[in-house]
Order: C-alpha cells, then sequence, then structure tokens
DNA sequence: AAGGTAAGAGTCATGGCGACAAGAACGCGC
DNA sequence: GCGCGTTCTTGTCGCCATGACTCTTACCTT
C-alpha cells in the first residue's frame, strides 16, 4: 500500500464490503444455483445472489463461510474459493461498495432450499441465468458468470468434480458432472478408463448401488482418491463436445 | 448483498479498499517483480509491491491500471489481470484496509526502473522472495505467492508468454519463459514443433536475431500469432520437471 | 423366460509427445 | 580460410494416452 505523500491516512475514501457467494450444486444433471429474493430495497423482489457485509474482525474467508452457513445452515462445504472482486462505480445505487465473490459447491442443497421458504429462497439452473431468462440484482450476473467460468477452469486442473457428489459416487454421477459442467458428451468406458487405471483417482468400495427405474447393471461404488489436487484425471477435450 | 431485517444501511463498517499490484518480468532469463520501498509508517523502509487507494469513481481494473501508470509510466502493459482480494482483520495495523490484487506483465521495465531512484524502486527476482530472502511489508509476501501461482496457471491454459516477451522474439527466448515460470526444462526440438506445426501458435517473419556471444545459428524471428487466449500450445509436463 | 438397459471389460488405431540424432548457420581462434 | 564449438533447426523413432467401437455382465420389467 503507497500512501503519496501529502496523503492524510485518515482521509480515505470509505467503502463497505461485502462477501456475496456463489452456490452451485448438481441437480436432475444439471448445474444449480441458489438464488435468494431480495427483501429491501433496491432490486426489491428480485433474485439475488446471498451475501453480506464483511465484518471488521473476521477474515474475507471467515466472512463467506458465515454468509453461507446463515443462508443453507451448511457449515462444511465441498469447496469455498474466492475468484473475484467488483468494485464498479455505481454497482450499488446507495454507497459505495466493493464485494468478493465466493464459489461455493455444495453435495446436497435440495433439502435446504425445500426448509426454506420458497418464496424466499430457489435452486436455478445456470443456464437459466446465463441466458438471461432470470434477471438478478445488481451485477450479480456478471458474478455468476464468473464463477461458472471460474468452476470449469478449476474442473480441468483440479478434481473438484467430487465436490459435487457424495462421499461415494458411481462413475455414472461422476462423469454427469463433468458433462454437466463442460457442456461435452463423454465415453463412459473412456472416462472409467481414465480414472481407475493406476491413478489413485478413485478407490474402489465393494459395494454397488441399486440400477435406477429403468434397469441395467448395478454400478459399482467408488469414493475420492488422494489424487485430486493437482493433476487431472481427464482431459477437457476440444473436439468431442455437444452443445 | 443482503441485508438482515433492522439493519441500518448507513450503519455498515468502513473500510479503506487499495489495489496492489504485483509487476512482473523478465530479466536474465529470470522471473523479476518490481517492488518499492515504503517511505511512510507502518513498514517504512521495507520493500513492498507497488499501490494504492481505490477512488469511488474508477473501477478497479482503471485503478489497477492508474497505480500501474503513475509508478512506472506504462500505459499498456501486455497483461493486467485481477486474482485476489486480501481482508484479514490487522493487515495494516492503522485501520481495516481491503486490497485486491492484480498482476501485471511487462515486457520491458529495466529502462524504467533505471530512470528511477535506485533506492526508491527495484527488481528483484521472485525466487529470493519466495525463499523470503527479502522481507515484505504487510502481507505482501502473500499477494506475490499468489500472483506467482496465478501467472504459472495462466500460462497453463491461455498463452500469456507472449505477453513477456518482445513483439517478435526467438523460440529460444519464448521457450525461456516458460522455462523460468513453470521452473521445468523443455527439449528445444519439441517445443518448437508444438508451436510452428499447424497451429497459428506464432507466425514467422522472414528476418532471424543476430546469434548471442557464444556465437551459434541465427535464430527466425516469429510474433503471436491469434491462436492464443483460449487454447493451450504447450502441456505442462508433470514428470519433466527439474527444480 | 425373454427382452431391454446400463455398467464394466476388452480391442484397435491414431496421434501427440518425449527422446534422441543429424544437419545447418553462425562466431572465433589459429 | 579452415576447423571447432555453439546454437538453432530439421528429422526419426517409439511409446503411451485416448477416441471409437464391440462385447460381456448383471440387473430390471413384463
Amino acid at each position: 500500500m503507497h500512501i503519496p505523500p501529502g496523503y492524510d491516512p485518515s482521509e480515505f475514501p470509505a467503502f463497505a464490503v461485502t462477501v456475496d457467494v456463489v452456490i452451485l450444486t448438481m441437480a436432475d444433471g444439471v448445474l444449480h444455483v441458489l438464488l435468494v429474493r431480495r427483501g429491501q430495497e433496491p432490486f426489491a423482489g428480485m433474485w439475488a445472489i446471498p451475501g453480506g457485509f464483511k465484518r471488521p474482525d473476521e477474515t474475507l474467508d471467515e466472512a463467506a463461510r458465515r454468509e453461507l452457513s446463515e443462508e443453507t445452515g451448511v457449515d462444511v462445504p465441498s469447496l469455498l474459493t474466492q475468484f473475484g472482486a467488483y468494485g464498479d462505480p455505481g454497482r450499488d445505487p446507495r454507497m459505495n461498495v466493493v464485494t468478493v465473490g465466493y464459489l461455493a459447491v455444495l453435495r446436497e442443497v435440495g433439502a435446504i432450499v425445500a426448509g426454506t421458504d420458497a418464496a424466499h429462497a430457489a435452486l436455478v439452473p445456470v443456464s437459466d441465468i446465463l441466458a438471461e431468462r432470470i434477471e438478478l440484482a445488481f451485477d450479480h450476473l456478471r458474478i455468476v458468470r464468473d464463477a461458472v467460468e471460474r468452476v470449469r477452469v478449476e474442473l480441468e486442473l483440479s478434481g473438484i468434480a467430487t465436490a459435487f457428489v457424495g462421499t461415494t459416487f458411481t462413475m455414472a454421477e461422476l462423469r454427469a458432472v463433468y458433462e454437466a459442467i463442460w457442456g461435452v458428451q463423454l465415453d463412459a468406458a473412456n472416462f472409467r478408463r481414465s480414472l481407475v487405471g493406476e491413478g489413485g483417482w478413485v478407490i474402489p468400495t465393494g459395494r454397488t448401488a441399486p440400477p435406477g427405474s429403468s434397469g441395467g447393471r448395478p454400478a459399482e461404488l467408488y469414493r475420492a482418491g488422494r489424487a485430486w489436487k493437482h493433476g487431472v484425471p481427464i482431459q477437457r477435450t476440444r473436439r468431442e463436445g455437444v452443445s
């Protein structure tokens, strides 16, 4: 921090600092984001991502964790990462606000949202946000966009895919995460080979999952191995994609 | 932004918001960072990365560009990206300060630094910072660490390598960027093949560069192609590395 | 019991890339 | 000017990752 000569440290421009949390989860094979409905002006009645003021006695990470907990009751998310700061003048019509965006990944919010007032919180497909079928308060559209882009990149170079699934999972579930986030179609057999063979990516638990209603062979259940952080089990393909 | 009921919007905790810029450049085949010496307390006389207060009427990006320009005179950096926000309580002993970190890449700062007072600004190898051979003010060590990690990742998934070299460059120069930032040894022949063949990564200008003092065949000069943004010319190898 | 479905296992061919070798184009010293 | 060292460039070889495809296994429903 460089203070120009003659600058009185007590005369700095004052800002409010908030933390906004983009809460992502998988539901019905589609990436969803948790939105809350604003009660106050400005943008009253509009959908927004949850957030709140940072307190002087907590870190940004702590503030994000607190906001997440207040909003969902979840204390230990699968992932909670900062991805950007936003401070455009006028982004809050009332005052100067700089917000820090956090990306949270949860395994199961369905029950949480169901418990809340449906008019207050909702799980919305991110595609609806990105296609601007749902309008968001403030510059939250941009923030959600950045968060989704971040999770795509993060998925490419550190295996956060397991953050979206349960502690044990099937290959199809894990593959669905990649397919939903990258918008690609992956070959089930090749996907399996990449993760099982000699990597330590996934560890088979002896158990199997019951097949779906449409039948089929029961899938084996795996749990996450230790090789995820740094190292990529599967490469983001440049050609295979559809949609 | 979620305001709890009964919360007076005018009674938010006030913060100072600053922008700190980690200015990176290549010199002598080594990654360097630009440091300035602090004139005021706290941390007077210590090395720090340049930065300053964000103004209410400018965006964070604009503030970063302004600080960069004030400190180096450079108006168009090769790269200027935000990479993180820092708001730990007590990180500035005077007051509550949240700073937003920016990463700037310049091609040539040697002349700039030489023009400035040597006691005021210096180009320091990042290895000296990371090894804590040089102590930095505030939490700037952490900020520099994050910036370097960011540039490593950025190099992996968007070709910012050309940001470090001139508008025309040799293969050896470009390869040196990868080697310095990733700390690996790359085969010259294979590196060349990856960039030249069928990619549009680099475009040969007919000219050649004069050989160095140790002789050798003169290198061809290239300029950056259009394929850099999104797409990777060369993969960060997991095994080949040394140091 | 038969047919449908999904997961797991196996095969094959291509291509990307690391390793290595050889050739080309300079400066330098004698 | 002739070798020699150095550096850049071109070429070759072989392995392995991976995309495409087929087949088998194990469950479901009717």
